[in-house]
DNA sequence: TTGTAAGCGTTATCAT
DNA sequence: ATGATAACGCTTACAA
């Protein structure tokens, strides 16, 4: 009988010993302290802090096949959009005493795949993923999964995961809606720089959908695919307000960073916004509200979502079934720049 | 021998079983492959690949007690200040196959030992915190962690944990030495509105400092408590332009909201930016290069630490002793506004 | 190069 | 209310 143990922290055996119960007492008066006796509750307590005592939960996790951890994968963790769902994701799931584990795939479907098949060695209690275009190698271990996914910011119409997002098409239609209630006709739609946003191409359509409702014609721009979204912004400004038949009165951007790019533009060429132009974006990042002019934009449900998510995973650890899709309202923000 | 398995996923038994060899072979092949033979290596491929099999993590650190897993607890996820030393050690770390386990303490000590109690039970490979105060019970849990603790963004003269940061003294120095050497004299310091920011204490003692060494004379402000930075950046700006002797020419700000508030206010105020007064601020948040002026300020090596981080705790992991403390440079962001 | 036996620290199951 | 025992899936120690 070899013994192996290589840290010299206390054990569950050790804390019965000094509290003179068994192991599985301790057990449950972490688990289920309604179930051990009052004195013995009182020693364990004592036991646990003399020792400074911490479960194992690699242990525990092993032997309940039920891991208090929930895995995320988002595309970038430092970028404007997700760093609030994850923010909100942590707090709604360490109330309830479950970690966190992150990674994030820079919109790799290979990088993707690693991460779920390395989140998977965990067990994790559930997966939640930040956009529903997998590999097939993702989609093979989903399905095998045995724990919750729950695909969060798009909304698809399969039915496998769970899904929490909010409607791109009815963005497209919002900013459309705000933006002929503010008097504006000829309404210009700029694509995202970077190519495969099939997000901002379902905005796209939401915004011709509601433009062609009110008898009005589209006016599209993909700016070149190699410059960054501020030049991108910056360069649909200058070629659709050097346009000389329909120039636009108003520009909707798939993103704030393009819109940034314009409202600088505009700044530097002494263009008024929104007299001259109004433009309006997609995201409210962080500088939306800094700007100068302020930029009118639309908030995605990003805090909402994560929220939501936690709730989710809450509820299926509790045996109760959420709803599988939940699609979250944006907030349109109105400043000065539309 | 009663079966209690709760998942119908392969076991290393199962892979064993269909390659023809034994449980450890198998273990052998995730873990030092080199000592496995040739024909059982594909078939052990072979029966991984049919099974889908994904090795369970849990368990392995269990037997091992050595989880490739690192803990880390920031304030905050979604603040413009820890998301890139996030990023940098999350994929610094997820390339050599470790995981992230991550919690927020929104600044409350409380809050980072419940979020340092709760990651002990995952016995990680190592953990990394962003501050270098704790309360008296996570300073016990870290003593006795068994695992390096890695103390990242400031730097404190004690010698326990590793420290990876820069320094604050050297920032108030360095936004001195920049905006004399533009030929500013009278040159304010506008504290954090938030009480207890220490290092932005140690930020305006480098400030004073540079000052005395050139024989000028500091001039201090600390806006409201109550207020919002932006407000308390806009206060500081009309409080000291309203001066009528030793009126600044120059302001540093304690962070870069602080200075965009005053950015704001100068504009709506028609104050010329650098003309009547310069603005300078520290952390080059994302907005600093899109206000108007766009912003000079103080790049601190956010993704550097954690890309750093990431490479001690692999050395660590290696049996390589890495440097106690490492102090990296911040990058002065020559802008408009100073 | 491969295998056997035991043990990692916890919880499920069954028993009292 | 409490306990004895085996099992969770893997790796270490030792052996061949």
């Amino acid at each position: 009988m070899r013994k192996r143990r290589a840290t010299d922290r206390p054990t569950l055996a050790d804390v019965a010993a000094q509290a003179g119960v068994s192991s599985i007492t301790v057990s449950r008066f972490f688990n289920e302290p309604a179930r051990v006796g009052e004195q013995a509750r009182a020693r364990i307590q004592a036991a646990v802090e003399a020792l400074n005592y911490v479960p194992n939960l690699a242990a525990g996790g092993l032997a309940s096949a039920h891991n208090k951890v929930v895995a995320m994968v988002v595309p970038n963790i430092s970028g404007p959009i997700f760093a609030h769902t994850l923010q909100s994701l942590s707090d709604g799931l360490s109330s309830a005493g479950y970690q966190l584990l992150l990674a994030s795939s820079y919109f790799s479907l290979e990088a993707e795949e690693r991460a779920v098949r390395a989140f998977f060695g965990w067990q994790p209690a559930a997966l939640v993923l930040t956009s529903r275009h997998h590999s097939t190698g993702t989609e093979r271990l989903i399905e095998a999964a045995g724990m919750p996914v729950i695909e969060t910011w798009d909304l698809a119409q399969r039915r496998q995961p769970y899904q929490i997002g909010f409607s791109h098409r009815q963005v497209g239609r919002d900013g459309v809606g705000y933006l002929t209630a503010r008097g504006y006709k000829r309404i210009a739609f700029v694509h995202n720089s970077a190519a495969g946003d099939l997000s901002a191409q379902e905005r796209c359509e939401g915004y011709i959908e509601a433009l062609k409702e009110r008898g009005l014609e589209p006016i599209l721009y993909t700016p070149a695919a190699e410059i960054g979204p501020l030049e991108a912004g910056a360069q649909a400004l200058e070629a659709l307000m050097n346009r000389s038949r329909a120039r636009p009165q108003a520009i909707f951007f798939a993103n704030d960073n393009l819109a940034c790019g314009a409202v600088l533009a505009a700044q530097r060429r002494r263009l008024t916004v929104p007299g001259d132009v109004a433009l309006f974006g997609f995201g409210d990042y962080a500088f939306a509200d800094k700007l100068l002019p302020s930029l009118s934009t639309i908030r995605p449900p990003a805090r909402e979502i994560g929220e939501c998510a936690a709730q989710h995973i809450l509820a299926l650890a509790e045996g109760r079934t959420p709803p599988r899709q939940v699609s979250l309202p944006c907030e349109l923000m109105s400043r000065e720049s539309a």
